[in-house]
DNA sequence: GCCGTTTTCGGCCCGACTGTTTTCAGTCG
């Protein structure tokens, strides 16, 4: 059993331990045990209960449920709360506005216990006759079962990554020289996927038998010589498909799509006289093979500069390539510096120095450690006291391991538009982003002159996850966009490229859009541990699919060239 | 359930907002 698998049964505990109505530390130990586990550095699985209990955190009894669920595969006390709530209410939680105490609500008076059973109830009017609910939380349960319903069957990015390399390092270890590729969305890097989809080129036939054999498959949905269909846990569909490798090319083109930029190059390969489809580029006239063992020839032999799959969306990136005026996109590699991060002093888990530290191994030359600020008391935000003294201790540590360092904050925008901490203490720290947490529900008008506001600050530098949107769950709240991008674009203030998987804010189109109206952009991991830097690839992505070039972020400059940029050295 | 140089009990981050109340419960962050 790995760490994610340990963590999220701990992570089940504690929702069943909520919705039983459990000791509130108690659930917040299963928590943060979860939470533990899962940033570990080691597999938990191969230490003993003393090794376990050396963990801050995990104390006598986790230690040993942790022992018993890594070599035992189950845990006793997760089946007795599994007894008492069916699994399926967990699914219930998933759902905006909807809490462990009105899960409860909802299964002991009306009997739900899954999603539709709660639809039925509601769109029956049933909800609204239980004590202390009424006709708005119906409605609103029938809103977030509409959102769910949008978004059902597809997956953040980052966790389908994962698990379409973790398919491809298993069917590598049982055919030695194929060549194994995912594509699809999944190439392209957009921010959810429906599904998975594998190529294999050159493989013998019996890959088959391997890839429907894994653990991970629920279900197998075909499987035939050239396509095989799975189910795996959490309703994720994969496919594999076999091709020849003299049609490498051709198929990682026909399959990474999108829809709109194939038949884009189809249409342009019908002008010239060829036929584009998944076994190769052929001349109309005699079938004769022009391109197809790779994805250059294929674009070459239609006058294109190879496109990078982020950019294959049908959005002028053909045309661009045509006229050799590709951009040349911004990489991992090219950032410097993390501008957005949290420790142990807010809500991080890990502290100052070990941020560094990760900062350090994931290759960047600066770092800002960013807390919050008092306005989110549940991550015990700071005053500006505490804001202050944690500078201090911050600067201290500047250079350690050759990393230089920035005191900053996370800084709420409060509901009127005005910052959290006082000026004096924004001033005094070496950068500010400053980020919505709260009041998300104000009207149009409201939420853009808020923003406006915040921008307006001398001391904000950067605007932090600019739409508050979270991924399959949260739409980004009214604003009108292009007025606050024009405004950050005036005023100097770099926008964010938040890097958390279910944020990705702003997005790829947006950030497109910011770059065009002269704003300046940063991609920052928002970590909250030291393992989080690795979410800079999924920000990178997004500014990949935004068109970005190096020069577009502010943060692939060296330190000394990057901190004359922040709004505050601007006149 | 964890923790401890205020140590084996009694603490443990809490404020804003909403909808349901008629003084509060639930959710979110």
């Amino acid at each position: 059993m790995d760490n994610p698998a340990v963590a999220q049964v701990l992570r089940e505990v504690a929702d069943l331990l909520e919705i039983k109505g459990d000791n509130p530390f108690k659930i917040r130990a299963y928590r943060n045990a979860a939470d533990i586990v899962a940033n570990h550095p080691h597999e938990v699985a191969g230490l003993d209960v003393l090794a376990l209990r050396e963990i801050p955190g995990i104390g006598k009894d986790l230690a040993a449920r942790i022992r018993e669920l890594v070599d035992t595969g189950e845990l006793g006390y997760h089946r007795e709360l599994v007894a008492e709530f069916p699994p399926s209410v967990l699914d219930l939680l998933g759902l905006q506005g909807i809490g462990p105490k009105t899960v409860a609500t909802l299964y002991r008076d009306l009997g739900v216990r899954t999603v539709d059973d709660l639809e039925r109830a509601a769109s029956e009017g049933r909800v609204r006759q239980i004590r202390g609910m009424g006709a708005k939380k119906e409605a609103l349960i029938l809103k977030a079962l509409e959102e769910r319903k949008r978004h059902a069957g597809r997956h953040l990015m980052p966790d389908m990554k994962d698990l379409a390399a973790t398919l491809v390092d298993f069917l590598a270890q049982n055919a030695a020289g194929t060549h194994l590729q995912s594509v699809g969305s999944l190439r392209r890097g957009t921010e959810t996927c429906g599904d998975i989809d594998i190529l294999a080129c050159g493989a013998e036939p019996s890959l088959m038998d391997v890839f429907v054999s894994h653990p991970l498959v629920e279900r197998v949905l075909g499987r035939g010589e050239t396509k095989s269909s799975v189910r795996l846990k959490d309703g994720v569909q994969a496919d594999l498909r076999l091709v020849p490798s003299s049609s490498r090319g051709a198929a990682m083109q026909y399959f990474t799509g999108s829809k709109a930029h194939n038949i884009a190059l189809r249409d342009r390969a019908v002008g010239q006289g060829l036929k584009l489809n998944e076994y190769g580029l052929f001349r109309t006239a005699d079938d004769t093979l022009v391109a197809g063992d790779t994805e250059e020839g294929i674009y070459r032999a239609l006058g294109l500069a190879w496109i990078p799959p982020e950019l294959r969306e049908g959005h002028g990136e053909i045309e661009a390539a045509a006229g050799g005026l590709l951009p040349a996109l911004v990489a991992r590699q090219d950032l410097r510096g993390d501008l957005h991060t949290h420790s142990t002093e807010t809500d991080g888990k890990d502290d100052v120095r070990a941020m560094i530290e990760a900062a350090q191994a994931a290759g960047l030359e600066y770092v800002a450690i960013t807390d919050h600020s008092r306005a989110l008391a549940m991550a015990n935000g700071l005053d500006e006291t505490r804001a202050l003294a944690h500078a201090s201790r911050i600067r201290s540590l500047d250079g350690h391991q050759g990393v230089r360092v920035l005191a900053g904050i996370e800084c709420d925008i409060l509901a009127d538009g005005t910052l959290d901490l006082a000026d004096d203490c924004l001033a005094s720290l070496d950068l500010v982003v400053a980020s919505v947490h709260s009041s998300f529900a104000q009207d149009k008008r409201q939420m853009t002159d808020r923003l406006l506001r915040a921008i307006d600050n001398p001391w904000v530098d950067i605007l932090g996850h600019p739409t508050g949107r979270l991924l399959l769950k949260r739409s980004p709240y009214a604003f009108d966009l292009e007025a606050v991008l024009d405004a950050a674009a005036r005023r100097g203030v770099a926008i964010e490229i938040n890097c958390q998987a279910n944020r990705l804010d702003l997005c790829d189109v947006q950030a497109r859009f910011a770059r065009d109206r002269g704003v300046r952009l940063v991609v920052s991991s928002d970590a909250h541990s030291r393992r989080a830097f690795r979410r800079l690839d999924w920000g990178v992505t997004v500014a990949r699919r935004a068109w970005l070039q190096p020069v577009d972020i502010l943060n692939t400059r060296t330190f000394d060239a990057f901190v004359p940029l922040l709004r505050r050295h601007q006149r």
